[in-house]
DNA sequence: AATGAATGAGCCTTCATTCAT
DNA sequence: GATGAATGAAGGCTCATTCAT
C-alpha cells in the first residue's frame, strides 16, 4: 500500500495530532519516532523531515495542543465581564476543569509529564503561554479576597485551585477509565463529572472564603 | 562467609538507598543502571546480581522508601486516639505534609513519577501498602462529616486532602529550590512552611465543613 | 520550449558551478545534495533529475572544472614553441602554479580530495584529461635532461614538479587563509606568491639539473 | 562461535590497530563502526564501550599510530649528533621516508586524510606531537643554509622536504600497489625504493644548495 | 519539465543484560 | 560470590533517492 501524495501541511497536522497524543500518554522520553509516525501513518523519517528533531516536534506539539484546547474552552467559562467576581471565578475554574477533562486534547497531559520528567524544552514556552491565564485568575482572586489580598495569599489560593482541579480531575479520569490512563486508579469512587465540578468549586470557594475571614479576624 | 554475607547486605542497602533517590529524582525510565550503581559505588552488574532486574529493584526501592518514610513520620501526626476527630484529622494531614516535605525520603517522589509515567510495576504494591493510611483517613473523615457521609463524599474529601497536600508541598519544594526538583517552579511566592501548613489545613477543613453544611441543607 | 530548454541549461550550469565548489571544498563523501542544490538555488531532486546521480554529477563537475581551469590558464604559460626548453619548462610550471592558486577554479581541489579519498569515479577521466599535460611536460623534460633521460628519471622529475607545485601552493593557500581551506595551516611563514613561485621554480630546476649531472657523472 | 573473554587492554589494542588501519584507508567519515569492529573481532558497541565515541577513538588511534611509527623509525635516521649537518639532514629525510613507506603504520595516512577532510579533532594533537620533528629539521636546515637562513627560507625548505617526501612516497605507494591504496596510480614508472630515496634526497639537497647560493649572490 | 514530499537504508550511540572469570 | 568485559536490540537522525503531481 503506497502512501498517497498529500499536502505537507496535512502530514504535518497528522504528525502534530499523533505527537500530542503520544507525548501526552507516554511523555517525551518513552515516546518513540515509531510510536508517533505509526499513529500518523508516516515514515519514521517524517519527524526529522517535517520538524527537524524530536525535540522540536515536542515543542510544536505542545503549542498545537494548547491552542486547540484554549479555542475549545475559552478561559472565561461563560461568565461575562460585568458578572460579580465569584461568578467569574467559578467560570474560570469551570473552563479549567473542562480543559482537563476533555479527552480530545492533550496539553494538560503533556504538561504533567513534563513536570514529572522535565526536558528543559517547555519551561519557557509553557510559562509564556499560560501566563495570561494565571494573570486572569489572580486578578479575579484579588477582587474576591478583597482587602487582605497579599501576594502570598493570592498565590496560595491560585495554587490551591490548580491542585484541586488537576488532582481531582486526573483522579476522575483514572476512575472513569479514560483511555489516556493506562491503568485503573489507586482509589475509586463513583461520582459524575457535573457533581464533581460542583464539589470542587464549592470546596475551593469555601477554602478561599475561610482564609479571607481568618485574615480579617487576625487584623482585628 | 559471615563477613561476605554482611558485605552483600551492605551493598544491597546502598543499592536500595541509591535507587530510591535516583528513581525518585528521574523516574523509572530515565534512571539507568549506571546512575544507580555509580551512586551506590557498585558494579554495573550489581543490580541484576542482587535484584535480578531493574524492575525488581524498582519495586524493592519503593517498599524500602515507604517503610523508611512511615517509620520517620507516624501517620497519627501526634494526635491521640481519644482526641476529637478534627484534631486527629489535622494530625494525619500534618504527618502527610511532613512525609512529603522530608528531603531525605523518596517514596512520594517515586509515587509521583510513577503516576506520571506508569510502569505497571507499582500499582498493587502501592495500593496494598497505602491502604491502611487511606482507611485511617476515611474513618476519621466519616466521623468529621457525620450524617451526610456518603462513600462518594468521603472519597472526594480524601482526594481533596491528597490534592492539596501533594500540590502545595510539591510547589513549595519547587519554590524552595529543593535539590530533588530539577528546575525552578513556574510560579513563585514566598511563604514559610509552617504558615503553608496552616493555610493548607485551614483550606481543607473549610472545604470539608462547607460540603458538610451543604448536604445538611440539601436534606432539609 | 526554447525558453524552458534554456532554463534547464542554466540550472544545469548552476549545478555544475555549485558542485565544483562544494566537491572541491568538502570532497565527494562530505558533500550532500542539499549543500550543492542549496548553493545552486535548485531543488533537492535537481541532481538526480539533471544528472541521474551524485556520482555522475561528480564526474561532470570535474570535467567542467578542468575545462574552465585550462581555458583560463593555457599550459604553455606564455612560452613560445621556439623558446629554449628551460624557458618552456618554466612556462609550464608557472601555468600549473597559476591553476593551483586560482581561487575561482576547483579542479585541483577536487583532484586532491579524490586522491585522499578515492571514489573510483575519476581515475579514468582524470588520467585521460590530464594526459596531454603530462605528455607536454615529459617531452620538455626529455629535452632538458638530455642524454640521461630515462623514462624513470623523467617520471621522477615530473612527479617532483607536481609535488613541489601542489605542496607549496596548497600550503600557501593555507597560510593566506584561502577560503577553500577550512583551517589554518600547521605551519606558517610569510612569503609573497611571486617570490614563492621563484623559489619553487629555482628549487625544481636545481633538482633536475643535479640529477642530470649525477647521471652524466655516473656514466663516466 | 562465542567471543572469548580477554583482557580489556587486548581488545582495546585490537580496536586501536583496526581503527588506525581503517581510518588510514578510508578517513574519518567513511570509516564505520562496523568496519573497525569487524576487523577487530569486536561488537559494534565496543567502540563506545572502550573509547566513548568514534571521535575519541580517532584521536587515540592517531596517537597510537604516531607513537608506533616513531618508535620504529627514530627521527635521526641513523645519523649521529656529531655528524656534519648535511649528513644529519639526510638522516632525517631518510627516517621520514621510511615512516611514510612503512606499510604497517598508518599515522601518515590518517594525517593526509585529515588534511584533505579536516574533522577539527586532530589539529592540536598533530601540531603538538609533530612539533619536535619540525624543530629538529629546522635547526639542521639553519646550519645547512648558513648565513642566508631567514625564517622564510627555512620554512620554504622544510616545506619542500615535506612536499617531496610525501608526494614521491605516496606516489610510490600507488605505483607499487601498496595495499593501502585502493587503485593504481594515475601515473606509473618503475623505480626501486632505494633509488627513489637517493633521487629525493639529491633533488632536495640540490634545491636547498641552489637557494643558498642565490641568496649569497643576491647579497653581493 | 520540474519539484516538493516522502522514504528506507544505514549510521552512531545508549543501555539493560549476560558471560567468563 | 562478585565483577569487569562484552553484547544485541533499539533509538534518533542523515541523506541519496524515488514518487506523484
Amino acid at each position: 500500500m503506497k502512501k498517497q501524495r498529500s499536502d505537507a501541511l496535512k502530514t504535518r497536522l497528522r504528525l502534530l495530532e499523533a505527537a500530542s497524543e503520544v507525548f501526552g500518554r507516554k511523555g517525551f522520553w518513552s515516546a518513540t519516532h515509531e510510536d508517533i509516525c505509526g499513529k500518523a501513518n508516516a515514515n519514521t523519517a517524517a519527524i526529522n523531515y517535517h520538524f527537524g528533531s524530536k525535540e522540536n516536534l515536542y515543542i510544536e506539539a505542545w503549542k498545537y495542543s494548547f491552542k486547540k484546547s484554549m479555542e475549545k474552552h475559552p478561559p472565561e467559562g461563560g461568565a461575562l465581564p460585568g458578572d460579580p467576581p465569584e461568578k467569574r471565578l467559578r467560570g474560570r475554574i469551570l473552563s479549567y476543569l473542562q480543559r482537563i477533562a476533555d479527552p480530545e486534547t492533550y496539553d494538560i497531559d503533556i504538561m504533567l509529564k513534563e513536570m514529572a520528567n522535565p526536558t528543559d524544552l517547555l519551561v519557557e514556552i509553557i510559562t509564556a503561554t499560560t501566563e495570561p491565564i494565571e494573570r486572569g485568575f489572580k486578578s479575579i482572586l484579588k477582587e474576591v479576597i478583597g482587602k487582605g489580598a497579599t501576594k502570598d495569599k493570592i498565590g496560595f489560593c491560585y495554587m490551591s485551585i490548580l491542585c484541586m482541579c488537576f488532582g481531582q480531575m486526573l483522579h476522575f479520569r483514572f476512575a472513569s477509565e479514560d483511555t489516556r490512563m493506562q491503568r485503573p486508579s489507586l482509589m475509586t469512587f463513583d461520582i459524575k463529572v457535573e457533581k464533581l465540578v460542583d464539589y470542587i468549586i464549592e470546596f475551593i470557594m469555601a477554602g478561599i472564603r475561610s482564609l479571607n475571614e481568618t485574615s480579617k479576624r487576625d487584623k482585628r
